[in-house]
DNA sequence: GTCTATACCAGGATAGAC
DNA sequence: GTCTATCCTGGTATAGAC
């Protein structure tokens, strides 16, 4: 593939390794599959990566900034629409044929050193707790009941309802369908007590 | 290891590779790691699976089979319960250590032959027929709400929760509590209209 | 910053002795 | 049925020329 000029090409390395691991898997990908996407002969990327823990860790930090600056785009008011909105963000990953990374890494956990261990897990927990605190705020607002919804359960198996649907969404395209399914699991907890 | 007596050594590698692919990926499970595990050199797994996707898919067709005579095993007579039931299934998964086989599959989708998929794609079609039985069930008998409960939509989305919770099991030790997440989400559905 | 050449190891697979 | 020896391939990584 040629490369385009005008961008670090460090950048695209990032960009082409993430896009491999989304698709791919974390063992999926290698210096190998990574230099041919890129344009580039493989150990030339060791100028650039010198180990490839060094590199995942990299794209894993990139990801979660990158996930969190999307996630603050979300401005609806109320907090129901605001959980739709953020299963778009699964919906659209799915559409384009990706994984979650975070997701793809932990279903290799053992392929993986500490630094992107860490790494995960803090984006894990970042999401379930901006997810609980979008319940908290429904019943604030008297959108989402109080009596018989734990805001921090809830927002646990919603988070993990949307990573589920992404792993299915690989072997059957009709699971594309993130959002269907959340507002359904949504639609249930909403009305006054 | 040392090979127990009086049991098929072909069952025992089948056991072991199953282990290794639950616990370390499709693709960080070798015919050299499985040796190790089964007390035997790796060329002697040849005789018994020639190739590494036979051997999958042997184990795959093996885990839907006793997956399935398990789930048959439910016998509550309240379809909220079988759910619940159900789920522990996967929490008793999550409690060994272990992700459930077809998702470890689904995650590592692309180093997988047709067989392989084949198998995984029909074990997650037939859980979710379950699990929406189960749903359509619950409404005739008066324990799940008609109005505003889509099963085939409720059933994917708590077996997508399911799979994504014993993902995300693996990096987190806490997200053993499939079945208080299950119990969140079943729970708002109950009730009359 | 990228290349060629190369070292080294691991994985899957086969041949043939025992 | 299991072993040793061996082949081939691919993956990570380094050295050193350009």
């Amino acid at each position: 593939m040629a490369r385009p000029t005008g961008r670090p090409i460090r950048n695209e390395l990032l960009d082409a390794a993430r896009l491999l691991i989304q698709t791919r898997g974390i063992n999926g990908f290698s210096y190998g599959s990574l230099a041919a996407s890129a344009g580039i002969k493989a150990p030339s990327i060791h100028h650039h990566f010198p180990h490839k823990d060094q590199l995942v860790a990299e794209i894993a930090a990139q990801y979660r900034d990158e996930f969190t600056d999307l996630v603050r785009t979300i401005d609806a008011t109320s907090a129901v629409d605001r959980i739709i909105d953020y299963s778009r963000l699964y919906a659209e990953t799915a559409r384009v044929g990706r994984s979650c990374l975070c997701g793809a890494i932990a279903a290799e956990w053992s392929s993986v050193g500490e630094p992107v261990r860490d790494v995960v897990d803090a984006f894990f927990a970042e999401q379930v707790e901006w997810l609980r605190n979008c319940v908290v705020d429904g019943q604030r607002r008297g959108e989402i009941r109080v009596e018989g919804v734990d805001p921090a359960t809830f927002a646990r198996a919603l988070f993990a309802h949307l990573q589920g649907a992404l792993l299915l969404a690989r072997s059957d395209d009709s699971f594309g369908g993130v959002t269907s399914t959340t507002r359904e699991l949504v639609g249930h907890i909403t009305g006054g007590d």
